[in-house]
Order: C-alpha cells, then structure tokens, then sequence
RNA sequence: GGGCGGUUAGCUCAGUUGGUAGAGCGCCUCGUUUACACCGAGGAUGUCGGGAGUUCGAGCCUCUCACCGCCCACCA
C-alpha cells in the first residue's frame, strides 16, 4: 500500500465499478422481502453545476441510501433533473446574446426552444456527472427530466383533472409581474428589497421618497384645511385650500389613477368625500372616495388610487366602483398614446403624453418634475421602504393586470396541511412545521402561467363562443368571448370542440401566433382553435416527481413498490416552493392500500443551507461561491462529505471552512494507514472469525467498542443526526483504534505469543472491516478502497452492514485498558511536566495499592512500559526518595527520579493537586450535606456523588503521602 | 407587524429526556521509537450574551433585556 490513499486516480476508477457492477439500480443487493427505502433526489437545474447546497443535499441522502442498502433494503434512489423554466430561459438567452446578439424574439419560439433542449443535452450531463463526482448513489438507469415525455404526460393528467374538477381556472387579477422577463411570476418568487433614498444631487434614481402632490378640486371647489393645533390635537388656526395633498412613494403611476381615498372617520376630509378631483397633467376627473384602506396617520390621509398598479388599490377601486387604467408596457414602459384606457374621460397635457415609451423611473423623475412646475408639488421626505423584487431578475416587479391560470391552492392545501397534523408526514426538526403550517393556512391562489417559452404548455385550446360565431368579423373586432377547451392533446381538443359546435360547425387547430382579437369564427362554419401561448410554472412539474418519476399515471411496478416515498431531503428555502406543493398534488392524486389519500414522503428532513462567511447565501450574482468541485479536486470527495455531514447540525447556516476539509482529508489518511499498519503486521482476513472468541483484554475491549460505535452511528442516523455519526466514527477511529487499540496491540503482535499473535491479527482485521463498512455511507470512496484492500470480498457498496449485539461489550475488559491507559496518560503527562528527557529509562513503582491493583499491573506491565518507555515496573511498600508521585483512584503511581527532581517544584506540582482535589471535595462534601439533595435527588446520582467523593479524598490522601516524603527531603 | 433561529475556548461550532463543559482549527513545549509529519506525546484557554425565576442541582426549563440573523405580511 502506498503511503496515502490517491483520491484523484482512485474515485473515477471506483465510480466505473461500481457503475459496471450496476451497483445502484433499485433494489441492488436487497435480501428477498426487504422493506423498501425511497428517496427522490430534489432535481438540480439541468443547465446548473453542482455547488455547496447540492453537495450537501445530495451526501445526506446518499449516506441514508447506502446506510439502508448496505442493510440489504430495497433501495431506490431516483435521479433526475428539472427544467427551471425562468432560469433555463435565462441562460440560454445570456448565451444567445454572448454569440452574437441574437434576442430569443428574432428567433421565433419555436427554434428557441429547439436551442434551449440543444443546451439541455449539453448540460444535462455536466451536473449528473459532478453529483457522480461527489460519490452520489443514484439509480442512474432511471433518470429522468420534468419535460421527458413521461413526466410531460403527467403534467397533462394533472392539469386536465384539476382543470376538470375546477381546481385551476383563468382569472384576469393583478399578479407579480417581472417587466424584465415579460411574465407572471408567483408571490413566492417576490423577494421584498429595502430602497433607500440614492446619494448624490440629483440622485442616479429617484427611489425611498416619500413625495406629496396637490390634487386640485373639481369645479373651483375649495375649503378650509387645518395647518396649526393645539396639544390635544384640535385646530388653532386654518387656510383656504383648492387642492387635496396625497402622498406617494410611486409617482410614475399617477397618470393611472382613478381616484383619491380618505379614511371615512377622518375629519379633514370627511366633507370632501363624493366630490371629483382634476387629475394633473391627465386633466381626468376621478372621485374622491372613502375607504378605511386609507390610513389617517399615513402620508397626508389621502390616499391616491391606481387600480392597475397596486394591490391595494385595486381592492380599494372594485370596492368603490373606480376605472382600472392601465398606463404600462409589459417592460415597465409608459403605455399613453394609443392607449384608449388612458385617453378615456382625459385630456392629457402634452408633456404627459411626452412620457409615453418611458422607462417607469425616468418618468417618474420627469413626473416630480412637472409637478413642480405646475405649483402643486407640496414636498418631500425620505422614506426608506420595501419593493418587492423578482428573485432571478433583481428587477421592481411590477403590478399588472392580466389573464393568467391560477390554480385553487387553498383548497388543496387542506389535506396537506391535515397530513402533517397527524403526523403521517413528519419535519425533521419538527419546528419546521409551524413554518409550513404558518404558510398553508394563509395561501394565496397560485398563478401557474408563465409568459415564457421554456417549460410545458398549458393545454388549452381556445375557440370563439358559439353564441357569436354568426357575427360578422367587424362586430366581433373588440372583446369576442371565447370558450376553452381542455385537454391532454390537440386531437382530445378537437373532438371536445366539435363536441360543443356540433356537426354544422368544421372545427380546425390554427398554428399562428396567438392572438385574443384573431379569434373570430369564419362566416359559415369554421372554428379556428388556437392553443394557449402560456407555459406552467416550473414547480408545477417538480410537485409531481414523487410519483411522475415512477411512472405515474401508468401503474407502473415501481410506483406500487416505492410510492410513497421515505424521506425528502431538502433546504428549508423551498419548503414552500417545494415540499407543500408535493404535499398537495400526492394527496389529491396518489392513493394508499385502502384508497385513501397518500402523502409522498412520511418525512421531510430539513437541512441548514450553506452560506459564505458572512451568512448569506452562495450566489453566482455576489461572487461569494466556493465550489465544491475544487474541493473534491484538492481533498477528495470523501473529505468533502465528511466536513458537510459533520457540519449538518448547524441550525440554519453553515459557514463552510476549508480548514476542517483538510482535516478530514488527514481523518482519512490516518484510517489509511492504520489499514496499512494491519497489511504490514500481516493481519488478514479470517472469515471463520468470530468477534465473541478473543480472550485477550486488549482484543475483547476493542471488540466491545466497535459495538458500542457501531451502535451510537445507527442510533444517529436513524434519527437524522449526521454529525453525531460522523463524531462517533471520527473518534473510534482516530483516538479508539488508531491511538490505542494500535498501540496496546503491538506487543502482542510483535511478541512471541503465537496464540496471541493469531488472535489479535484476526481481530485487528475484524475491526478494522466492521470500520470500513461503518464509514462507507459518508466516505464511500476510501472505504471502497480498503475493502478489497483487507481482503474483503465484493463491493463495500454491498457489504453487511455491521450488527453487532450489545453483549460483546465485556465490561472486567473495558476496566482493565481504561486502567492501564489512564496509567499510561499519568505517567506521559508527569514525565512531561517534569522535563524528563524522552530517552531516560525511569522506572514506576506501585504503593497504596491492594492485590488486585497489583496484578493488573503486572498483567499489563510489558504494555505500560513500552508506550511510557520505562526502564522497568514494580510494586513496593513505599515509595523511593525522591519520587514524583500523581494518585489514582486504587494506587499511587511513584516515578523514582532522584537527582533530576527538584523538590520546591514537585511539592509546589502536589500543592496545585491537592488544592484541586480540595475544591472538588469540598463541593460533593456541601452537595452530600445537603439533606434536600438527599431526599429529592435519585439514588444512582447520590451514590455516584459518593464514589466519586471517596476517590478524590483516596487520591489526596495520596499525595498527602507523597508530599510528606517530600518534606524529609531538602527544598 | 407576525413568526423562527442564534449568542458556549482566539476562530468555526457540537452539547439527545436538567446531574463533573467538548471537538476541529489555531497557539505553546517536546518528539522523526519501522502505520501515519496529512503524524505522535504533553499543555494553556470558558463569569456557557446580561438579569431574574423554577429546582437539591440550570449551558439545557420559564420570564425578561440586549445584540445579530432569517422567513412571512405590509406600511400610500
């Protein structure tokens, strides 16, 4: 074996193995009639590469994985990628537009999306290959993708039944709009983003304003406005006013406004409710309305209205009957001239309509502007404040009006709230719930339609109402009602369509673009249907993977076998996006044995994300990324694993350290040459060897800790607990078996014991394979490794997985070498203290000891003496003059140093001791006097305050001792 | 505004039913004795954020304050 386990040339040979051997597929190495084990990779980005969340995600499930096949489970780890409609779109149009300035709508969308499935091949391979890399464990036989035909016919089920069952209908609301991308997007990928009014004179944008403009009455109209109060509130003094002053901190939307709001309790303005206000620069008469939206301690207490571009208003406007005018582009533009909702009831001044084709913050600053030159700007205040964002375009997401699906999430919330209330689908940790819960209970409807042209088309078809299909096509130039059909595919379409025209009617599918005013009926008899130009929201398919992946709708074997699936893991950031919507549609769709709803997962296993030093996420964007592929290229992938699953505890951050990536690159190599060490000392395999059968303390205590280690990484994997596996493997191995099982077995196998010698290779080779098959699941590469290298057959992939019962732990032997490494630790230490020269043959003499004690040591002196380096080992009566002297709990342990001590610091060294064991006594001695501790605390504990007070009065008295010697000395 | 986390050794963080405070890295001393210098031996370092309470006993439970962070909703 060579010195170091070579990672770079050893993980690509290994990952071929196991890849020819199929090593992965589902159900490898099961035992006949196991139980299943089901876990579905959360699909990474298609066109994306692996980075530190994935890396961590994906080594936590795998080491479930190959915990459970190593088991001899039936194992199904199923791989695929996700199609990332927005983020897929972007990249190729980054790439398009770094090739040449090619823009996505000078292509036509249908040689688009053919370069978008182009990069897909491309891609598609990089992430699998570095999930590969990292040491993932999937099936990769079954891979799929969320616009793989399969996955794609689920996608059509689905919509078609909720549409069907009423579950998804097409609304015209205001949604988020990105003006960036030109879509819808859903609330959850709004991301709120402070705005601080900008340095410098004039500002770059003006933005975290708070500006008020004067509204002027209709008509002449004026009244008297309190300016000055009293300290209880109550005008003092007033002035004429023919304006009302509102507030905004979105200028630019005035021009849309139809209406002014005031609260109808508010005193100012109460007199002023029903009267019209003159729009400037609009020159529209709009109402002034009351509605309790409007916030007398806001702004002025009046309130402008634009329907069209805020939430808020738009309820306000359907509740008091106001126009909604729309005065934007879907790039954020100013939409004037041309515009008929605009120019309706107005008269625009000319530098309003000098506006149109404005990017929204420039009109914004030309609006302030106008105002001002107009007299009615009243002033304003800085007003840092919330703006919602699009999370992948970083643009103002702006309201809009629009049609879109929409998909009723509250009612399929229901069941997937209720599952978790009951515990058939638990968090791990189970405060995740509350977040879940929080988020369920208040759930907007979903908008599901994207304006893209990545990802699946929505299956609508349209057609003209039939009640209109008779009118000549001038008559139906403006809104022509249409009616929709739904289906799973054009020829489903057509015959719902000639189904609802009847014979009379030739029904056709037309391929032009789409467009609402085109829709009318040829005079006579021909129906055009024309296909919805929309696609889904990329998280409709990833709701589906649970069961889409395993062949749903077709009842396919494997969805019967492994559905429903056992864990999901996953970060908590798309619990919403993610997991709830998972929820929903296995509940709506999947059913158990007995026909009832089942949940996809019976566990979600939430897990911290991993952020840069300064706590925020890893992003392309703030160039605070480390990748992990440099990592696995410096460390090895099992290093890599190691640091993040002994990381997993971390409550929501983990701040990576590339330290602690070295560390466990060392962890490796020391196992390494422990495996060396047992290859060199020719400890081979013995396949008869039974870990009950050693006699030898030494042997039997390491037998016991195995189990013991073995048994603490079940317990902690079987509860999620990843770091407390990987502590339990990191100190058996290092400081259990490499520091001293090593070490205490190295008389034995370079003495001259033939017995002993035999038993102590078998079992150092015994150990050293219920380690390796321990560590596979979070280091399978090195493992991999080792186990042919100790002579192991097959794959470790495959190996049992260690079950070791608690009665190999032999407790007379675990005494004995906690004993003797105790012994050895205090004579280390005092040769150290005392600056004994590490080649000075001292010797070790036994006193206060009773019989027993002294056989122990004599049992174990050959050990003692070697890894102490002590010339020889005896026990006496009293110890010799000029000895140092350190007390354990049955003996005092004299190291006979006479001419090399110096006694004022030795009696100074015993001093320090025995003030020590002073303090400790004098606590237990309190606690032990204490009756109330007496008569509340159990019993183990008070007797082990008892012990443990008799051993350091034991100890003192020791050194007591020790110390009296020396005071007959000189010093 | 609602909710959730965090505050433990110089640094990064563990600490599972309350019962002698731990790890890794870093630091100091010594050491190349044939598994390993990606190493070994020894060592130093903590009013467990502040305060109060419950308890025989609190890093852990309760309350409170402070600071840091995240999520959700919303403030014209």
């Amino acid at each position: 074996m060579e010195k170091t386990f070579d990672a770079a040339s050893a993980e690509p040979r290994i990952t071929a193995a196991w890849e020819e051997a199929g090593a992965f597929r589902a159900g490898a190495n099961a035992k006949t009639g196991a139980e299943t084990f089901c876990i579905v990779i959360p699909p990474p980005n298609v066109t994306g590469s692996l980075h530190m969340g994935h890396a961590l995600n994906n080594t936590l499930q795998d080491i479930l994985i190959r915990w459970h096949r190593m088991r001899g489970h039936d194992v199904l780890w199923q791989p695929g990628t996700d199609h990332a409609g927005i983020a897929t779109q972007m990249v190729v149009e980054r790439a398009l537009a770094n090739e040449g300035n090619i823009r996505r709508t000078d292509m036509g969308r249908e040689d688009f999306v053919k370069r978008v499935w182009q990069q897909k091949e491309e891609s598609e391979g990089v992430i699998l290959g570095q999930l590969k890399r990292l040491g993932a464990s999937c099936d990769w036989s079954r891979t799929r993708f969320t616009m793989d035909e399969g996955l794609s016919d689920a996608v059509l089920e689905v919509f078609v039944a909720l549409y069907n069952r009423g579950l998804i209908y097409r609304d015209k609301r205001l949604v988020n709009w990105d003006p960036h991308f030109e879509t819808a997007i859903s609330d959850l990928e709004v991301e709120q983003v402070e705005v601080r009014p900008q340095k410098g004179n004039p500002p770059a944008k003006p933005m975290g304003m708070l500006w008020r403009f004067r509204y002027p009455l209709a008509d002449g109209a004026t009244y008297e406005a309190p300016v000055k109060w009293d300290e209880e509130g109550n005008p003092t003094s007033h002035e004429t006013r023919d304006y009302i002053v509102v507030a905004t901190t979105r200028p630019e939307t005035m021009l849309g406004d139809t209406g002014v709001a005031v609260h109808p309790e508010d005193a100012r303005y109460a007199h002023l409710v029903g009267r019209d206000v003159v729009l400037p620069l609009v020159n529209r008469r709009i109402p002034i309305v009351a509605d309790a939206y409007a916030d007398p301690e806001q702004g002025t207490g009046a309130v402008k209205i634009t329907p069209a571009h805020d939430f808020n208003d738009f309820e306000v406007g359907k509740r008091a009957g106001l126009r909604v005018v729309n005065v934007m582009t879907t790039k954020a533009a100013m939409y004037l001239s041309g515009n008929a909702e605009f120019l309706e009831g107005a008269d625009p001044e000319p530098e309003a309509l000098a506006l149109d084709g404005l990017d929204r913050y420039e009109a914004r600053e030309r609006i302030i502007a106008l105002f001002e030159a107009h007299g009615l700007y009243d002033g304003a205040d800085e007003h840092p404040h919330q703006v919602p964002h699009g999370d992948r375009s970083k643009v103002a997401i702006e309201p809009y009006l629009t049609d879109q699906w929409f998909c009723d999430a509250a009612t399929l919330a229901k069941p997937a709230l209720q599952a978790v209330k009951d515990g058939r689908t638990k968090f791990v940790p189970q405060n995740w719930e509350k977040t879940y819960f929080q988020w369920l209970d208040n759930i907007q409807p979903w908008c599901i339609s994207r304006q893209l042209w990545w990802g699946h088309q929505v299956p609508i078809w349209y057609g003209i109402d039939r009640d209109h299909l008779k009118q000549p096509p001038e008559a139906a130039s403006g809104h022509v009602p249409m009616v929709e059909f739904c289906a799973k595919t054009e020829t489903e379409a057509l015959a719902l369509a000639r189904g609802y025209y009847g014979d009379a009617v030739m029904v056709t599918l037309d391929e032009g673009p789409f467009a609402a005013t085109g829709l009318t009926g040829r005079e006579g008899l021909t129906v055009a249907l024309k296909r919805d130009e929309d696609v889904l929201d990329t998280w409709f398919s990833s709701a589906l993977w649970p069961f889409s992946t395993l062949g749903w709708p077709a009842e396919t074997e494997e969805l019967k076998r492994y559905y429903k699936t056992d864990v999901l893991v996953t970060g908590f950031d798309i619990i919403f996006f993610w997991v709830a919507r998972m929820m929903m549609m296995g509940l709506e769709f999947m059913k158990d044995g007995d026909g009832k709803p089942e949940v996809p997962f019976h566990t979600v296993y939430v897990h911290a994300l991993v952020r840069d030093e300064h706590g925020k996420k890893m992003s392309k964007s703030l160039g605070n990324v480390i990748d992990p592929l440099e990592l696995i290229d410096e460390y090895g992938a099992d290093a890599v694993r190691f640091t993040l699953t002994s990381m997993a505890a971390m409550g929501r951050d983990i701040k990576l350290a590339v330290s602690r990536v070295a560390g466990y690159r060392n962890f490796g190599t020391k196992l390494w040459n422990a495996a060396r060490f047992c290859e060199i000392n020719e400890c081979r395999y013995d396949p008869t060897f039974d870990p009950a059968s050693p006699t030898r303390p030494v042997n039997r205590w390491i037998v016991g800790e195995t189990a013991r280690m073995v048994a603490a990484v079940d317990a902690a994997l079987a509860e999620y607990r990843f770091n407390d596996a990987a502590g339990a493997l990191y100190d058996h191995i290092w400081k259990t078996f490499c520091d001293w099982y090593v070490e205490l077995a190295k008389p034995l196998l370079q003495g001259e014991d033939e017995a002993a010698k035999a038993e102590t290779r078998a079992t150092a080779n015994w150990a050293l394979g219920q380690i390796v098959a321990a560590l596979h699941p979070i280091m399978p590469f090195i493992t991999e490794e080792l186990w042919s290298g100790i002579g192991r057959e097959g794959m470790c992939a495959h190996a049992p997985w260690p079950t070791l019962p608690a009665d190999l732990i032999d407790e007379t032997a675990d005494q004995e070498i906690g004993w003797t490494i105790r012994l050895i630790e205090g004579v280390r230490s005092l040769r150290a203290e005392m600056n004994v020269p590490a080649g000075a043959q001292i010797e070790l003499v036994l006193t206060g000891h009773d019989p027993a004690t002294a056989m122990r040591l004599l049992r174990n002196s050959e050990l003692v003496q070697r890894l102490t380096r002590l010339r020889e080992v005896a026990v006496a009566e009293h110890a010799p003059d000029g000895s140092v002297t350190f007390a354990m709990e049955d003996c005092a342990v004299n190291l006979p140093l006479a001419g090399v001590i110096d006694v004022s610091a030795e009696k100074a060294r015993l001093d320090k001791e025995m003030g020590k064991l002073g303090k400790e006594i004098g606590g237990l001695q309190g606690k032990l006097a204490n009756e109330k501790f007496l008569a509340k605390a159990p019993e183990a504990v008070v007797a082990e305050q008892r012990d443990r007070l008799a051993t350091a009065e034991a100890e003192r008295a020791r050194l007591a001792q020790a110390m009296e010697r020396l005071a007959g000395l000189s010093g």
